[in-house]
DNA sequence: TCAATTCATTCACCTAGGTTAAGTAATTGA
DNA sequence: TCAATTACTTAACCTAGGTGAATGAATTGA
């Protein structure tokens, strides 16, 4: 499988772009190998590039002012990284990008990104679909924050995104339903228990 | 005080646009008054405006699964109302859009919208400005959700937004807040208490 | 390889906010 | 204008999830 593959099918899921074109934008891109617990960029400092996953997993997440981690959202394979207030405004990023496993990233600069949208009209196309989904993603994260229970956001966790438990610690899992780990151990006992009869 | 001058005013506190280009995007709006306890439209129905709110002032609610309602934003003068995604994907709203007081509205079509910010740079520079102040304002208020009391909310909504508190019925608050009236009562009373010694 | 660290689990106890229900005040509309 | 509706408050009780602390299991790294 080459390089690109990934890339390529991704995009196809939402428009019609051609070999060629993903090759350009492959092309263009910075290849970045990120480590585990290594950072792409961490509060305070400016968020210079978006990215691609192409192999890896990492954590989005920010601070609150007791010092408390949150996670936004966790990125794996085909799932695009950054922050895009920060990246767009040129000011520092309140969030912090953290490999939970070593990573293949294809980054762009802000620049480039632009120059990449102008001349591929399919991928400036899917772009603006995907913040379209982006938006509407997280009303609807604040939302189920707000009226569902814990466990009712683990369980759909477990249906949507399965992978994830494979491969981060359930701490994090907590963090970014929004509760604590032994919270999340209490509700996996719950469910288990009752299972059980 | 012209019709117009709202809309002016406001735009040149983001960017730089002339009071001619101001009267041209007012006088393609559709003038629409919108009598209180009227929907602009209403869950299952297409959003097909975009509008500012010149006077006025309406709550933006989507129902849960259990029917009960739950306010993402109230909005005042100088607000832009509609629910973008169902306007630019032109699939049922989930939302409703609900007047609170008689209303006073710039709308504008899909088509409509887009020439403008064609046609006139500097808004459509606004807009942007605006999507990604909208999209940084959503995370923040999910953010808050999830790891701030009711009372600190509460307190910062009077902070931030004084004036809704003077609009609307204290159990709207509530349920923007993320709260049940009666929570709402109890949450004012304790500060009541904590300020009398 | 094994000591140190990080993770997950469990439990007892606490607290913010939900629930139910009642009573009063304020608005609304024919 | 006054009956009906809608809003707000209070209070007793309940529950989901937080807190702190203890224990053991799994990972990590020199």
């Amino acid at each position: 499988m080459s390089d690109v593959y990934r890339l390529y099918k991704h995009l196809n899921h939402t428009v019609t772009i051609s070999e060629s074109d993903t090759f350009k934008l492959y092309s263009h891109a910075k290849i970045y190998h990120l480590k585990k617990k290594e950072f792409l960029f961490m509060e305070g400092e400016l968020a210079k590039y978006v990215g691609f996953v192409n192999k890896g997993c990492l954590r989005y997440y920010r601070l609150d002012d007791k010092g408390e981690e949150h996670i936004i959202y966790f990125a794996t394979e085909e799932w695009w990284i950054g922050d895009l207030s920060s990246f767009y405004s040129g000011k520092p990023s309140l969030f912090n990008l953290h490999a939970l496993e070593d990573c293949e990233l294809f980054l762009y600069t802000k620049e480039l990104f632009e120059l990449m949208r102008a001349q591929i009209p399919a991928f400036d196309q899917y772009v603006k679909i995907r913040h379209a989904k982006a938006t509407d993603a997280r009303l609807e994260t604040m939302m189920s924050q707000r009226y569902e229970s814990a466990e009712s956001r683990y369980l759909k966790l477990l249906q949507g995104f399965p992978d994830i438990f494979q491969r981060v610690p359930q701490h994090y899992i907590a963090s970014f339903l929004g509760i604590k780990p032994q919270s999340l151990s209490r509700i996996r006992k719950n469910l288990a228990d009752r299972k059980r009869e």
